[in-house]
RNA sequence: GGCGCUAUCGUCUAGUGGUUAGGACGGGAGAUUCUCAUUCUUCAAACCGGGGUUCGACUCCCCGUAGCGCUACCA
C-alpha cells in the first residue's frame, strides 16, 4: 500500500484566510489519520499579486493552529524546492516535452485580440487560431521576438471524467474545455500546469482543495492523461460562506487567521469549530481534541453542501475551551492582552499570584481572551472607576439608604479577622437581616461600591481577592460620593 | 448567457426506502442565585417546488427554482 501524501498549496497573495485554514486542516487531518505525509507548497506563479509578508503569515498561521508539515519551503524535503517560483526549469522542461510531442502549441495572439474576441463572443473561449500555424508563420513570429504563451491542444469529440472522492463521477464534454494556457508569456506556468506537474513530481496521492476547483479539474485530468501520469484522488471540499450567503468578508467579522488570533480565539477552539464546517463524525459529538480529530477524520464523511460560518457558535466553542483551561494556562494566554491594555507591566511576576487568584473568578465570563481586560480591570486600582450616584443608589433606595448600607458593611467587615469567603458571606448576610433591606439591594449597593460596576463575579469571592484594605478604601470612596450627592440635591 | 456543484430547523449537522426526522449553536420559558456568566430543566423551530419509480419516499430518477463556483497570460 502506497503512502498517503497530501498538500496544502496556497498562493501568497494575502494573509491566510479562514477558508484556506479549513482546507489545510482537512488535508492535514487526512494525512495524519493515514500516517501519511503532509506537504506545504507555495504557488507563487503570479508575480503581480504577490504580497510581501504573506508567506510568513501563512506559515505562522498554520503553526498557530497546530498544524505541521513534513515537507515545505522552510523545512525542505526530497521533492523540493517547494516554492513554485524556484521550479521554473521544471515547468519549461515539461512544456517543451508537450510541444515536441505536438500536444501543445505556441500562441502568439495579442492580449488585445483575445480581449476583442471575448467581447464579440463572450464565454466562447479561445478560437484556436494559433493551433495550426504554418512553419513559416511560426518562424516569422520567432524572428520578430513576439511574445507567446503555450496552450494545450484539447482532444476534440471526447469526454473527460474523473471521480471526486466526495461527489462521485463528474463528466465534462471536451467541447467545453478551452485550449487553456500552460505557460504565460512571462515564462511562469499557470496554476493548471504547475499544480499538475508538482503534484505528480511530489507524489501527491490525494488532492484536497476547495470546490471552486471542480470546474478546472477536467483540465488537470487532461494534462495527467497527455503526460501519461496516473491521477491522484480528487476531493473537493465545500466552501464556507457568510451568514446570509456570499463570501466571508471583513465587513462581517474576522476573516484571516491572524485576526481570529488577535481577537482572542484559542487555536483549539477555532480548529474544532472549522473541522465541523463540512465534516461531522456522528449525530452528537461536538467537542474534539486535535488527537480525536485525527483519529476520526474521514473524507467519506465530508459534506457536499456549502456551509455558513457562525461567529456565535465559534464563540460558544471558544468560551468552552477557555473554561477547560486551568488558571496557569489562562495566565499565559491572558497576559499579552493585559500587558497590551496597560493593566500589568511587561515583567509581571509581581502580579502573577494576584492574577492567579483573579482568573478563576472571570474564567467562565470570558468568551474571547481579549475580553479579560474589561473583566479584570477593577481588580487593579488603576482600573477601578469610582461609581456615580446613578449606579450606587439602587432602585427604590435613597442616597441615605445606600450610605447606611455601606457604613454598616464597612463596620461589619472591620471585625473579620480571616478575610475569606465564608466569613465575608456570614458578615454580609447577617447585615441584611439587621437592616431590613432586601438581599439584592444590599449586595448590589456593595458590589457597585467595591467594583465600581453593576456587573462582577460573585461578591464574596471578589472581595476576598481584593483584600480587606482595598475593599474598605473603596467603601469609603463611595460613601463620600453618596454624601456629596445628598448635599448637592435630593436624590 | 454557457457549463458545473449543491439543496434537512435561522445556523452547523445526523439520517443511505418504513424514525414521534435526532443532536449542537442561537432564541423562548423556568430552576439556581447578590448582578453577570456558568450549570441544569424545558419549549418552539426543518426535509425548496413539481413530477415520476415503489406497497411505501427526506432518502432513488427527471424537471423546475434558488444559492454558489468556473467561464483570465488569477490562483
Amino acid at each position: 500500500m502506497s503512502t498517503v501524501r497530501t498538500r496544502f498549496a496556497p498562493s501568497p497573495t494575502g494573509y491566510l484566510h479562514i477558508g484556506g485554514l479549513r482546507t489545510a486542516l482537512f488535508s492535514w487531518l487526512f494525512a495524519r489519520h493515514n500516517d501519511g505525509i503532509f506537504v506545504l507548497r507555495i504557488e507563487d506563479t503570479d508575480r503581480s499579486r504577490l504580497i510581501e509578508d504573506a508567506l510568513g503569515d501563512i506559515i505562522e498561521s498554520l503553526r498557530w493552529a497546530g498544524m505541521d508539515w513534513d515537507e515545505g519551503p522552510d523545512t525542505g524535503g526530497p521533492y523540493g524546492p517547494y516554492l513554485q517560483s524556484e521550479r521554473r526549469a521544471l515547468y519549461s522542461e515539461y512544456t517543451d516535452l508537450l510541444l515536441e510531442e505536438g500536444h501543445a502549441y505556441r500562441c502568439f495572439c495579442s492580449q488585445e485580440r483575445l480581449r476583442s474576441m471575448k467581447e464579440k463572443n463572450p464565454g466562447q473561449g479561445y478560437d484556436r487560431r494559433c493551433r495550426n500555424l504554418t512553419a513559416e508563420e511560426i518562424q516569422r513570429h520567432e524572428t520578430c521576438g513576439d511574445p507567446f504563451v503555450v496552450r494545450l491542444k484539447i482532444k476534440e469529440g471526447e469526454t473527460t471524467e474523473f471521480t471526486d472522492e466526495i461527489r462521485g463521477i463528474i463528466k465534462t464534454n471536451n467541447e467545453l474545455i478551452d485550449d487553456f494556457v500552460l505557460m504565460k508569456s512571462d515564462g511562469f506556468p499557470t496554476y493548471h500546469l504547475a499544480n499538475v506537474v508538482d503534484d505528480h513530481l511530489m507524489k501527491i496521492s490525494h488532492v484536497i482543495r476547495g470546490d471552486e476547483w471542480i470546474s478546472s479539474t477536467p483540465k488537470h485530468v487532461l494534462l495527467y492523461e497527455t503526460f501519461g501520469w496516473s491521477k491522484p484522488v480528487f476531493a473537493h471540499v465545500p466552501v464556507i460562506l457568510r451568514e446570509g450567503g456570499g463570501k466571508l468578508s471583513k465587513r462581517h467579522g474576522a476573516t484571516t487567521v491572524r485576526e481570529f488570533k488577535k481577537r482572542g480565539y484559542l487555536p483549539d477552539a477555532l480548529v474544532n469549530f472549522i473541522a465541523l464546517l463540512g465534516w461531522s463524525l456522528d449525530d452528537k459529538t461536538e467537542v474534539f481534541s486535535v488527537g480525536e480529530l485525527i483519529s476520526s477524520f474521514d473524507l467519506a464523511r465530508v459534506n457536499r453542501a456549502a456551509c455558513v460560518f457562525s461567529y456565535e457558535k465559534l464563540d460558544w466553542f471558544n468560551g468552552m475551551y477557555i473554561r477547560m483551561k486551568d488558571k496557569e494556562e489562562l495566565y499565559d494566554l491572558f497576559l499579552p492582552y493585559l500587558v497590551d491594555a496597560g493593566l500589568v507591566p511587561e515583567d509581571s511576576c509581581l502580579h502573577r499570584d494576584y492574577l492567579l487568584r483573579i482568573i478563576p473568578l472571570v474564567r467562565e465570563r470570558v468568551k474571547h481572551l481579549s475580553e479579560v481586560c474589561d473583566q479584570v480591570a477593577f481588580f487593579f486600582d488603576e482600573g477601578y472607576v469610582t461609581p456615580g450616584l446613578e449606579f450606587l443608589v439602587q432602585k427604590k433606595l435613597t442616597a441615605a439608604d445606600s450610605a447606611r448600607i455601606l457604613e454598616l458593611c464597612s463596620a461589619s467587615l472591620q471585625d473579620i479577622e480571616r478575610f475569606e469567603v465564608e466569613e465575608i458571606e456570614n458578615a454580609l448576610r447577617g447585615l441584611v437581616g439587621t437592616t431590613g433591606y432586601k438581599t439584592g439591594q444590599v449586595f448590589m449597593t456593595i458590589r457597585v461600591a467595591v467594583t465600581g460596576r453593576p456587573v462582577s463575579p460573585g461578591l464574596f469571592e471578589t472581595m476576598q481577592v481584593l483584600g480587606k484594605k482595598r475593599v474598605q478604601k473603596r467603601l469609603r470612596t463611595s460613601l463620600s460620593v453618596l454624601k456629596k450627592g445628598e448635599q448637592g440635591d435630593n436624590v
